[in-house]
DNA sequence: AATGAATGAGGGTTCATTCAT
DNA sequence: TATGAATGAACCCTCATTCAT
């Protein structure tokens, strides 16, 4: 059926102006709660107009993840590339990490609350995209063990589940706190923490 | 309304077979994908029963939080009074947390992904019994660097959202993981990073 | 069952508090929206209880109509027989008829609204005591004709209709204005016109 | 929300279809007895499609009256205007008023029956149409004492509720009744009585 | 490609009634 | 007689998805 070969392309315009509508939709009001005649709406689309793009409600949710991801870790890959040291570049993802969805709320609940809707969801994200920035962060730390900055003893797998499970919570805290503060800031104090957890 | 005495007690007999069912079956299904009508066939009481112990299904979901975080925190501050060193402080919640919840993978999976469906949810849930939980971590932390053992140039603050942060990335993995192993295996590793980040 | 000599009597006391208590919640509810419990706790009474004197919710309602109708019905062949005069004894059923449900609002209601749910109800009331009540008044038109004091063109059964119809509608504009009066001061207006609109 | 032009008006075919498939199952099975699904299906629609033209079950109810209330007025103003004779006027009302129900009995049934369902909904008819419909009567009744042919004493207030009330027991007795007969053959005989009861 | 009217499956909740005590 | 905990059938409405235009 999606014979033509403007469908489903990231760049098309419509595609990408119903993917930011999903985004901000979802956002505010969860997306269980979140219809997909309120998503057509907010994109300035027929009802009908999403499934031209999308497969179903659920695909919505996942591609959010999937264009989110790939972008986050091309640009990632991108910057460490850059950098020398394995203290930097960890820095370097933190400070990515928090900038990217300390810029923008409704993106950040979409990935603190929504993408966790269920095991199903979660299952999937783990297995992929996650699972390759994952990767992406224990490369690091392996990298900083070969240099000797690292303690060898320290399982790289577990530093890297600790190292992302603090980032999640600062973002997951920043979500939930009445305060507003600019989430970049935590990078500093949350370092100062887990490069020492890691350093010879 | 239903303010008989034997109704919406804790220790009622279908009280508690309502909520472990419950755990179960959130945990089997998803919370939006379950029924009211599943939870009753598997507690072994009719729909309407139900309703007699709990306001809404949404009450379901709050009171399996209330039930186990009270319990939790009770039985973590019994154990934390029997410990002086700060250090085998944070070591006893970090074990209990993960054999707790390591110990009842339902219940686990219950935590670490319905119960975070919404920033309904979230928002009621980290004002409440989980500020309380993040307070007895926060303690230990401050009592650390009074004894001079935590670095005082660490926000207790931060520190207690790294340390919750990485036990709930250990767990979350967990259940995501093809793997199985006793997740309390986890404690020592994940310490070992966090407490040499912490120390002086 | 019911084969206790207590159950179901009327001047049993507790059949009277549920009757009363009935009337009282149907009338500010109204019956769909009452429920049995409301009913019960209006009478003091445990649920069960209701069902040891009614039948069922429906009984209620029809004994309500039943009961008040036996009383009417007795009280007005009592007054008519007092009475030799036609035109006054149609005086005195419309006012014992708008004096009896002037001086309960909430019986009116059930009369004028809440006992005319449905066609079931309807009919089953119009074949019985109201059927009795319509007789009551055709006999007055019917000696009023006798007596040459109302013109024997007119036929008694449709009389009887534009007779009672003229004061439904007097108790159904009361309940619904906004305004508060004496129910029976409509009675001599109307008299004027349907005593006119009979007499030779 | 949705206001599409298509929707929601009176001309479409659809929500005439509904609107029909309304009066036929709430005249046979009453009001709250009905499913939505049940008018559906007699209208050959799908559930969902009655939430497309109307808003709930209740404004189903509510559209009956007032479209058919609409049209009776218009038609009644209409050919009053042809009429300068205040008694022929009345019987014209008369006239109109049982021929009108007289034709379909399952409108009657709605209309005597399961539109006085609660104070709800006869609050809100008796505000509105009805009122509007009481203040014909009314009219040419005061235009009647104004010519001298009825009787000034006569409250018009009064008049128009016993020419209503009489006219309404007429439609209600015949649905409630057994014997199949012509509505409109009552005109006569009831007319008879109110017009020498107004008569000067 | 785009529309939006139509579809119809699905479920939380209420409440009349029962019955063991 | 009286209780009230337990039952489970019943239903309105929503909304993801389809498809004729």
């Amino acid at each position: 059926m999606n014979t033509h070969s403007v469908r489903r392309e990231k760049n098309n315009e419509k595609y990408q102006a119903i993917l930011r509508a999903a985004i901000k939709v979802f956002a505010s009001r969860g997306f269980f709660q979140s219809k997909v005649a309120d998503v057509a709406q907010a994109a300035g689309v027929a009802d009908g107009t999403v499934y031209l793009y999308f497969k179903s409600k659920d695909d919505l949710l996942i591609s959010i993840f999937n264009e989110t991801m790939d972008d986050v870790i091309a640009k990632s890959r991108g910057e460490l590339q850059k950098i020398e040291d394995p203290v930097e570049r960890l820095r370097k993802i933190a400070s990515l990490h928090l900038a990217w969805l300390g810029q923008d709320r409704q993106l950040a609940v979409v990935f603190q609350v929504e993408l966790r809707q269920s095991t199903k969801f979660m299952e999937e994200f783990s297995t992929t995209r996650l699972a390759e920035y994952f990767e992406l962060i224990r490369e690091v730390i392996v990298d900083g063990q070969a240099k000797g900055i690292f303690r060898k003893e320290v399982q790289p797998q577990v530093a890297t589940k600790v190292f992302f499970g603090a980032l999640d919570e600062m973002v997951t805290n920043w979500i939930l706190s009445r305060k507003r503060y600019a989430l970049e800031t935590m990078v500093r104090p949350v370092l100062d923490i887990l490069i020492r957890g890691l350093a010879t």
